[in-house]
Parts: C-alpha cells; sequence; structure tokens
DNA sequence: GTGAAAGCGCTAACAT
DNA sequence: ATGTTAGCGCTTTCAC
C-alpha cells in the first residue's frame, strides 16, 4: 500500500450517556458460578435459572432461528438478561469457527493513513458483527510464523491492504479462502475490490485540457508496480487524446520527501503546463518546492493534480486538485463481499469502485 | 483523545523476500486428518506422529518449561514443524482464558491520528505476543452492548483511548482488571500512563521568554476536561513566572477549524507576541489564518506554539515548534504494565512519560 | 516424567 | 420442539 497522508478534520460530537450498570447477580446465581474460574455467567446457567436443557438455551439464544417455543425462548432470554450473560466467543468459535474477527494486513500503520477510509470501514465491520484486527507485517520475511499461532490465523475473513502479499501467499497465510485483495494483487480465486482509476484520471486531464495546456510531467510511483504501469498508462492515454505533450516523468514512492526531490529536480527554465502526481503526498512536496521558489506559480503558471483524493488536501496550505474514489462505496463493496458469500459463486469477485476528479485549487 | 492531524513522511523498505510454502502433508497425515471438518493439523495429530500422548506434546509444546524428556520433546518439535502445526488460540484461549488479543478503544479512527505511536505501539504489542483490536465505539450509548458478544469481550488487556469512558466503566466493559486507561482519566484501581506536559511546557514557554516576548494568547481544547484546565494552569503559571502576560484565552476543540476560527477572532491592531495552542492542529489553522494575513508575520511578529509534536509539523508548509512526548518511551511504559503484572502489584499503577519543547520554524 | 481423563463453554447432531 | 450427547482443540490436574 502507498505511504500517505491523512488528515481528520471533521469535528466529532458524541454525547456522553450515562450506562446502566450491570444487573447484580442474585445470591444463588452468585454461588452457581463461584466454582468456577470465572464468575462470567455460562450458557449452563442461563438454562438453570430459565429451567431449561443447555441446548434450548443454546437455541433460544442462536443468533438464526432455531426451533424454540416461543414462551420459551422468552424465559431464557430474560434469564440471560436477568444474569448479565453474553457468551463466549472463544467457546462459539471452537465449536462454529467463526470468530467474528477480520484482519485487517498492512506493512505498517502509515498505510492507515487515509482515517476517514478505516474508519467508515472499521465502523461497517463493525455493523455487520466484526471485530477489526490490525496486523502491521512489517517485513512479510516473518510473516507466516508470526500469523501462525496468533488468532489472525484463524480469522473470519482478512483484508489485504499490504502490497507484499500476493492472493496465493494471503490464503496459505491464513488458511482460509475468504481473503479480500485490497492491494491490487489478485486471482482468479481470490476476491477483490479495486478502484477504477480510469474515469477520475480522465477527468482530470480533461480538466487541464480545457484549461489549454501543452505540456505535462508526470510523477509516478514505484514503476515495478504492474497497477502503477498501468495508472501511468491510463496518463498517456488521456494525454495524448487531448493532445498534451509529456515532457518528463520522473520516479518516487508516493512520499512528501520523494515530491520534494522529483520537484527540484524540475528546470526552472522548462516548466511544463501541468504536473499530475500519482500521490497527494508527492503533490504536496511538489507544491511547497514550487512555491518557494516563486509565489503563486501554482496555479498561475503551473496547474498541479495529486492522486488518492486525501482530507489532507482540503488544507488551507494544501489545496491540492485530485482524483479519488467514493470511500463510502468502496467499503460497501467490501463489506458485500464479506457478507454475501453468493455474490463470490455468481462470478462476481473482483469489485470495481469508479474514480473520479475533485477540482480543488490547483488545478 | 483528541482529534488531530498526522502524516506518515518516513520512506519504509521492505524486502520482498520470498516464502516457502508450507511442507506438504504426507497422505497418512492427511487421512489422520480428513474425517475433521478443518485439515489444519491438531495437537492431536502431533502427538501421533511423535509417538507421544496428548499431554506429552501439549507440555513439550508449551511456552513454559513444563517436564518433558528433551529426547521426547525433541520428536515432537520435529513432528510440529513437519505437519505445520499451529496451536488453535481459540482452544488455547478456552482453557487459559487468554486470547492473546488486546483491545484499542476509540471514538472513531481518528483518534488514531498519530499514527507514528500507533505504529510503535501495535509493533511492540506484536513482538509481545498479543495482536491489536481496534475498537471504534463511535458513540457510547451501544458500547457496553455491543462489547458484549464480541470477542473484545474476553481480551487480555484493553488500551482506552476514547475519553468517553472511564476507569470504572472500562473495567465493567470489559469485566476485567486489566484496563489501561490512556486518556487522562483513571481511578485508584486503575492502569494508566499519561504524559508529563509540564516540562514540555515550561521548555516552550521559556524558550519564548527568551525571545522577551511581553503578551501571550492561549487557545485551548475543551475546558471541560481536568487535562486540560490542569494544562492551562501549567500555561500560565510558567507565563506568569516569566512575566509573560496573557493578552486572550480563546477555546476550541483541538481541530484545524476550531484554530482558524480563533485566529479569525484575533484583532490585528492588538497582535499578541506569542501565541500558545493546545494541539498542533489548532496551530496550523491559526498559522494559515495569519500568514494570508500578512506574509512572514510568524515568526517575525508572533511566535506560535503547537502541542502533540505531530510529524505533520515536519511539513514544510506547517514547520510548527511544538510540545511532545517521546513515543517509544510512552509504549514502552503501555507496554510494561501490559507485561510485566508485577509493577500493578508494586503499587505502580500510573506511569507518567515527560514531554519537551521540539523547536521548530516558528517558535 | 508421563498418560488418562476431566474440563473450558459452546454448537450441532441425534434420538425422542 | 426438546433433551442428551458428542465433539471443537487445548491445558491441567491427578495418579502412577
Amino acid at each position: 500500500m502507498r505511504i500517505s497522508l491523512n488528515l481528520a478534520l471533521r469535528s466529532h460530537n458524541f454525547a456522553l450517556h450515562t450506562l446502566p450498570y450491570p444487573g447484580e447477580l442474585t445470591l444463588s446465581d452468585q454461588y452457581t458460578a463461584r466454582h468456577r474460574k470465572t464468575n462470567l455467567p455460562t450458557l449452563q446457567d442461563v438454562a438453570n435459572r430459565a429451567g431449561v436443557s443447555l441446548s434450548a438455551a443454546s437455541r433460544a439464544l442462536s443468533r438464526d432461528q432455531k426451533p424454540v417455543a416461543a414462551e420459551k425462548r422468552e424465559r431464557v432470554l430474560a434469564a440471560a438478561r436477568e444474569l448479565g450473560y453474553s457468551a463466549n466467543p472463544l467457546a462459539q468459535g471452537l465449536s462454529t469457527r467463526q470468530t467474528g474477527l477480520v484482519s485487517i494486513i498492512v506493512n505498517h500503520i502509515g498505510d492507515l493513513s487515509d482515517l476517514d477510509l478505516f474508519d467508515i470501514l472499521i465502523g461497517r465491520l463493525q455493523d455487520v458483527g466484526k471485530q477489526a484486527s490490525i496486523v502491521r507485517l512489517g517485513s512479510v520475511s516473518s510473516a507466516r510464523d508470526f500469523l501462525r499461532g496468533s488468532i489472525n490465523y484463524h480469522v473470519d475473513a482478512a483484508l489485504i491492504f499490504s502490497d507484499f502479499i500476493g492472493p496465493r501467499q494471503a490464503r496459505d497465510f491464513f488458511r482460509t479462502n475468504h481473503v479480500i485483495m485490497l492491494n491490487g494483487r489478485q486471482d482468479s480465486q481470490s476476491l477483490s475490490v479495486q478502484p477504477d482509476d480510469a474515469p477520475g484520471i480522465e477527468q482530470a486531464v480533461e480538466n487541464a485540457a480545457r484549461a489549454r495546456v501543452e505540456t505535462a510531467t508526470l510523477i509516478t510511483g514505484r514503476e515495478s508496480s504492474e497497477l502503477e504501469q498501468q495508472r501511468i498508462a491510463l496518463y498517456r492515454t488521456a494525454l495524448a487524446k487531448h493532445g498534451i505533450l509529456v515532457h518528463e516523468q520522473m520516479q518516487g514512492d508516493y512520499s512528501y520527501a520523494a515530491g520534494v526531490a522529483a520537484a527540484q529536480k524540475i528546470d526552472p527554465r522548462h516548466y511544463p503546463d501541468t504536473i499530475f502526481c500519482t500521490s497527494d503526498a508527492m503533490a504536496m512536496g511538489v507544491l511547497d518546492v514550487l512555491r518557494d521558489r516563486e509565489a503563486g506559480i501554482i496555479p498561475d503558471r503551473i496547474r498541479l493534480y495529486g492522486f488518492d483524493n486525501l482530507s489532507l488536501t482540503e488544507l488551507h496550505s494544501y489545496p491540492i486538485s485530485s482524483i479519488g474514489f467514493d470511500k463510502g462505496d468502496y467499503v460497501e463493496q467490501v463489506v458485500s463481499l464479506l457478507v454475501d458469500h453468493g455474490r463470490a459463486r455468481k462470478g462476481e469477485r473482483h469489485l470495481g469502485v469508479p474514480t473520479r476528479f475533485f477540482a480543488r485549487h490547483t488545478g
């Protein structure tokens, strides 16, 4: 996953509700529990209190409709409530092999830099009853050993953001087919959702073309990435289509520093009319360098376009026109893959999310 | 936790090692596993292959030294290796009540905005064998019901960053005493680590004093927070000590927007010599507004100090002098609380991390 | 030191 | 519809 930037700008207002403390246990209930290692009530406690069998209690409390007499179910529910019962997910998992955990696999936490996206993602995961476990791979060399023995080895699904894991490795690491590739790598077996860069790039170039620009410089990420190759091709096609000459192409690594370095190499005597960066972070670096050389140069003489549509580009100092996708849409696709197993069966394994152009001050 | 900003600037170089695929199972091993629902080898499989009993295998593989004949242990280890065995943490957890999971509780993912900090934290957690599960509370009203039944109800520990949960609620929610309060709220029973704001504030004010400033404006967070109250007091004490007059005190909510709003209210005819903000995000807003009014005003006429020492303040556009703590130190304290149970027993339940002043361009 | 056996708390056959 | 029972995979007594 790319190295980039983020800002959580939005204000957050939460009401602090007063919470009820748990219903006190009656003496007898406490007694039944006392001999165990933990004093948390078990399903057996609930069953006892409701005067039903263990399995009846299990059925009554089950998520999916299991056959239980309505009146019995009520008693069980009441007992559970009174005891403050909650199922032990470990025990459930041992039976059902479902932990309710979804791993989010990243190289390092910086990959979460689009906090808005992850806020939506994790929120939605929770909505559908899943907990997010974040795995920081660091380096992939020990990933396998590391995952082994960790609970991530037994998650319901793994969302792969780390670009160092391929679809096959992912299936191997997690011993499950429920792996969703979000890093642009995929094969026929894997599930994936991927932004469709084409519309956003087309729109951005079109926007530049309307301003009658004639030349462009491209600042890219690692060209070793197939995804980046495709993206560059999209830029070049769109630019050619609008008769814009690619002045120069420079390679960076998506980072702010790379943008700075690239901009410093730009010859002041031969400025391009426009600069397209394949990350907002690089565009920020470019902006800072060029602004230093000449106030107002952007967008007066050079139009600048980023990529990712980070919240950060909304900052006063970095009003960078960008390309991105709707984060809500993206998350919905991921969640649909997670929840709607039928979808994958229907052959819909690779989902796309269209990008679009976000006009701001620089382009 | 405060709403703030972050930037992951550092470049990351990971070597992509080729990984061995798992040792293929022999036919007979596959057979023994076949009748089960899953084809993962179990401890029984390992025991069979090593020709020892289940419990012997368990002991041999146990983390802590259990009595096993050296030669037997070797055989078990070999068998486990050959089978690609890894213990099922759910089953282990059911016995030991240790899941290896640590919940990180936040209001929303924006609380992670100090990605550098969380990168270190989650990395270290993994080092000590813990997995991080991120819980986005959103609103606390349903937190309790929500946590129930989720695996977070059975984590080894909960790290509370959300400022909407108090120590008592936390213990209740997680049914454990292993709750580490990182939001500034605590009581005698709870564990906590807290930055010590005093040294950083003292140093920042001293820095301003050396520049012979005479007046200061304070832009604060929610004054309803006790922590913020204390912080304001520290500023006022330090300012008074150096004979600096507090010109004005304005209230924000730590956000960039709040900084913008506050700065706009500053009367151009009566600029203070210096502005202290209790968050970097607010300082960024202030910087943007004032820069717009008059180029170079900061730091030529006004010195500006932020708080948090976000990586973002290293950006060219926001070279804001700030106050913060060493993130590595902070994480070590948290981890020590997590790992070293003896520490809490010795009464060392509330750990501190000193802040210091980070000089940059604005102050 | 070692193995048999009893849990941990729950779900899912399986009879009834 | 309901209760009994057999696992899920592991740790931990408890005798030997």
